[in-house]
DNA sequence: TGAGGTCGGTTCATTATTTGAACCATTGGT
DNA sequence: ACCAATGGTTCAAATAATGAACCGACCTCA
């Protein structure tokens, strides 16, 4: 590993939870000798990504990055992070990959990727509605929203699309218990015919809901096999955008790959 | 100079103007070796710091200084704080106001309020950096700031931003006198042609200068009633923003109400 | 078609920077 | 008065950074 990279990883080590670190810890968190901590620690500071708190105390994130987090805002749209990442998920999985955001209190398809192995295939219709209650989308959506916005979703009447399209208030809720659990939404043709879908949703950098990352096939062909795969490409894939758009997932679902804490 | 600090000042080209920069353009604008270069920017790359769009292309700035700004901003909700406060200070003048902080030994703009009630006003950019010797938070922040470093800004070549810019240093620094007598900094046509501001200073825990808050309205409207409203406001909402961050003024500014120790 | 100019990326011997054990001076707790 | 922390500093030894030259791929223009 590089100087570049040590000083660099020396940034992973905040976090919420350590929000500023002492030079010591630094230190012991890294591995790294004190001195060496110090140097990059002072090297990081004259460039204000880390800057110290009191006279000669602990450190913490400095100025610098809400620099480049604005330019980076600036530069990358989220449509142009999200097209390459649907291209590789409908690739794994020879499916429709789309992605969708709330607007408002309205779920909106963003943008889409098709895959060209299968004659038969789940067509999007761009900026289409995604009723919240009935898409896979919109339920991963409304079980990491805020309980009052849920009943608000609840409370109003809920169109029953197809006749397997859930309407009723408290299956509803029981659903959304176990979106919380596994942070993967599933739908078999709730919102159309003959379409099974799975979602997940997305996370803003407080770790807000903004919308969701679906994949959908035809129910004849949704094998465990290809649900397995499609479970588990998603997870990989949204989670991946997370990061990219500079969000963090809620505590319980990044399980695992430890990172962001 | 450090590797470290080589490696995070690359990420200093970037800008709105040029938001990706391709390897033999960093190697040029940084002046380093082209080998130098892409070393540093693969390691960058390796943080997150960096990434580049299709395949072997250009460079932009990468998803992982979202991360750390939503964790500063986290840590020191600085914006969360000056939002509101901004906000004051635009509805009682009915001007733009906006803030700014140093990073290293440049003055960037963090956030800005706008006024509704003229159709004209003056607008801002997001991460926009202003001039020490050619606006009126610069100005403040100078007059504030260590003489070493005063003199170091002085002794650089100073651009002529318009026909109205100070640029001889001798000006500049009768003029930062009277700002430390008043504790407010003055620019008409300085920056930008037509627009007249007003900077107060802002303050950490050491009562060092952090950065200034500004009023910035076109010269027409700039009336004597104005002004005197804009001195009162900026002063008042100034200094409660230094005390919101936990910062104390130097003595002789925090006249009367008896300053905390 | 091919010459001459880019581009991003790679190599490797030379060089200069990073490294770490030991050492300060302070601070805070007992 | 002591001990164990802390942030910060030193300097010889070890390691990592450097830069000139070199690829192959891709341009453009003749």
């Amino acid at each position: 590993m590089g100087t570049v990279a040590k000083a660099l990883s020396l940034l992973n080590h905040f976090s919420r939870l350590h929000p500023q670190i002492g030079l010591s810890d630094f230190a012991r968190l890294s591995g790294l000798n004190k001195a060496t901590t110090y140097r990059l620690l002072t090297e990081l500071q004259a460039e204000g990504f880390v800057e110290q708190i009191g006279s000669g105390r602990e450190y913490r994130l400095g100025p610098a990055v809400l620099r480049f987090a604005a330019l980076r805002e600036a530069a990358v749209p989220m449509r142009d992070l999200a097209g390459p990442v649907l291209q590789a998920l409908s690739d794994a999985t020879q499916e429709t990959a789309h992605l969708s955001l709330m607007q408002g209190a309205r779920l909106t398809m963003l943008t889409y990727a098709y895959s060209t192995r299968h004659g038969t295939r789940v067509t999007m219709e761009d900026a289409q509605i995604l009723a919240l209650h009935a898409t896979s989308s919109g339920l991963a959506v409304l079980a990491f929203s805020p309980p009052e916005f849920v009943e608000s979703v609840l409370a109003q009447p809920l169109e029953k699309r197809t006749e397997d399209t859930l309407t009723d208030p408290d299956a509803i809720r029981a659903v959304l218990d176990n979106v919380r659990r596994t942070g993967i939404a599933e739908s078999v043709g709730g919102f159309e015919k003959d379409v099974h879908s799975h979602a997940m949703p997305l996370f803003d950098a407080q770790a807000r809901v903004i919308g969701a990352m679906a994949v959908a096939a035809p129910v004849a062909r949704m094998t465990p096999a290809l649900k397995a795969l499609v479970r588990s490409e998603l997870r990989v894939q949204a989670l991946g955008l997370t990061r990219a758009m500079g969000g963090f997932p809620p505590d319980g679902i990044a399980e695992g790959h430890g990172a962001v804490q």
